[in-house]
DNA sequence: ACCTATTTGTCCGTATGTATG
DNA sequence: CCATACATACGGACAAATAGG
């Protein structure tokens, strides 16, 4: 994998690498059931520290790309579980605003205003 | 805070901690804008090391329950889940749609098909 | 069943950077 | 300018889960 990170990027190094996965993810050079480098051999190919790369990956878990086991390591997961979350999320969001009296129309409102070019 | 932790639990220790938080959130001795001991002063009187506490810290702030920043500390919010972290489940669920490539009207035609049982 | 290597998980320590007051 | 406090990154050590011989 021809990946790299730059020291100097204000963007912290664990987001770099965490968005190089992603990116991968996007463009379809990473497919579900593929199996990311080992934290060691990632870390040595990028020239950071394993744990630098381990925080990313456990970025990615958390945001439900990857799956993340010991003895394992990281495997990217199908597509179709994130978009069983991203339901799940819309569930927790609505209930959410009915419990403060928010409409959907209202809920729809925000989301097309929300600003969050990132 | 005469809080604790116990090395020899399996539960690890940042859990711990984020756990005791928790507790004295519900029994209501936190109340919001309490501001919570600085990670050093924690990591000192639970002998524990800086990270430790801090890694707590920043996974009650991504549950919410607290606000974490730089040369301020961590502060209790408001546990009422106001509109405020309503916006907060918006920018994260337009985040995780934008990651799996799913635009905002697919998004707004979740929310207006969804069932309203609940 | 055993052993070993691999890989992530946790924790510690240190150093440096950045935002706040 | 200076002290405080969190943020990132490095490094090392050990534990625990997994996979393979």
């Amino acid at each position: 994998m021809l990946w790299r990170v730059d020291p100097r990027d204000p963007e912290p190094l664990y987001e770099q690498i965490a968005g190089v996965v992603r990116r991968a993810l996007g463009e379809g050079t990473l497919h579900p059931g593929d199996r990311l480098p080992s934290g060691k051999d990632l870390a040595t190919s990028l020239d950071v520290n394993l744990h630098t790369v381990l925080r990313a990956y456990q970025e990615l878990r958390a945001e439900g790309l990857i799956e993340l086991r010991r003895g394992r390591g990281a495997v990217v997961l199908a597509s179709g579980r994130g978009a069983s979350q991203l339901a799940t999320m819309v569930d927790e969001l609505i209930a959410q605003a009915e419990r403060l009296g928010v409409s959907r129309g209202e809920l729809v409102r925000m989301i097309n205003e929300e600003d969050t070019d990132a």
